[in-house]
DNA sequence: TAAACTGAATCTGTACACAATATTGGAAAC
DNA sequence: GTTTCCAATATTGTGTACAGATTCAGTTTA
């Protein structure tokens, strides 16, 4: 879809691709990226893989076993709670941020974003659903103007998609609310406390959604799996 | 000093002794980083460094321009102030979770840092100084213990200490205060308040002794200059 | 004198080849 | 039947070679 050029695809085009796949579901938490196969997936060399591989290992999103390759992230329950902690602090800044200095075509922005929400959630296009729920979070960081937090952002959110994937119930759909909407309601009539308000009750109806209680990956009983 | 080994260093390593060095001031900003020459003195390939720059440039120190090579970054005045905005919303939070969960052994671990920077300070080695002050932001980031602000924090400090390198007056001693002292004092009789105020007000003074006022490097009026 | 052009030298971008390590399947031993 | 060992295979780690871009000095020209 993009990148159609095709004519050599650069370190951080190949990144986005692997970012936007995550975010989609389409990259399982733990998959193994083998060089060989990105390399000629990609119709790139092994040394630009390597270098979209340190890239990522050093966003959090892969993680690199010395000659054992590279995988994506598995995030623990540990580093979930983590996560939601740092989001509850980036996240009433940025509205306050927003709410501070947001222009005219900032809030076009964020309602053309909610039409596109609108639009995935009545075709039930449940990949569009989570990638664009990340999207969301990651605009407001945009336009709030600081690029560390944005960066962050960008980290954290991707690294959500992979938490959702692990501890979600496969029935939950993913953001049902109209939260989005709300929030953005709040930042234009500049209601701070509202909209820090409704930030912190959806981020915390994410997490209260998830089962992080006991962690799957590092404490798998097999014994009581297969006994 | 370290990796006396000289057995392979590696892309970590070799990623901690640019850093290490921009934090002591013995990299300026805006130095060229030629690829030849890092793989000649850390002994590896250029295949090695070019990682390492890849990764560097994702954490922001380092600014890559195409076919031009890799340069230490330099922030600006608008980086500059975000950047201080980043630490003040960061850093109060590291302090309430120091004091919710510090041990007796991460307080030990402070009291022996607090006794580096003393030395430092009596040897009047400003260079250690540097890093020393820098270095105690991350301590407490470490012993709060959520990775992702401890992570962030690891790049917002070195970048601090580029920022100080452009925009300090040459004059002025990095930090002169025992603030770092009173913070310690303030968490160990768990006095959040006050900790907290010390702590913005140590960063405030920090961004204050700067000359954030002209960007030094975007705006250079030669013709005053020469003419 | 200053500006513009040209070519050599330097440096970055990329691919490939070889060495080192881990994984896997089968054979042998208990 | 189970476990252990070993060789074949595949994958990662690293260095080197070559192509393309940029820089800079020297020369030419207005």
């Amino acid at each position: 879809m993009q990148n159609m050029e095709a004519g050599k695809p650069t370190i951080e085009s190949i990144a986005e691709r692997i970012n936007n796949a995550v975010m989609e579901h389409r990259l399982a938490p733990g998959s193994k990226l083998s060089e060989t196969r990105m390399a000629a997936a990609f119709n790139v060399s092994r040394t630009k893989i390597r270098q979209v591989l340190a890239v990522l290992a050093k966003k959090g999103l892969v993680e690199v076993y010395p000659n054992r390759g590279a995988f994506i992230a598995s995030p623990t329950v540990q580093e979930a709670q983590e996560l939601f902690a740092t989001r509850r602090l980036l996240e009433p800044e940025i509205i306050r941020n927003v709410i501070a200095q947001a222009q005219k075509a900032d809030l076009k922005r964020l309602h053309e974003h909610l039409d596109k929400e609108k639009t995935a959630r009545q075709q039930k296009n449940r990949r569009a659903i989570i990638r664009l729920s990340g999207d969301f979070h990651l605009l407001l960081a945009r336009i709030s103007g600081n690029r560390y937090v944005e960066s962050m952002m960008g980290e954290l959110c991707p690294l959500t998609c992979l938490i959702i994937a692990m501890y979600d119930l496969p029935q939950t759909p993913a953001c049902p609310e109209d939260d989005h909407d709300r929030i953005v309601a709040a930042i234009e009539r500049r209601d701070e406390k509202a909209a820090i308000e409704l930030m912190l009750h959806h981020l915390e109806h994410i997490e209260s959604a998830l089962h992080l209680t006991s962690n799957h990956r590092d404490d798998v009983d097999w014994d009581q799996i297969l006994g």
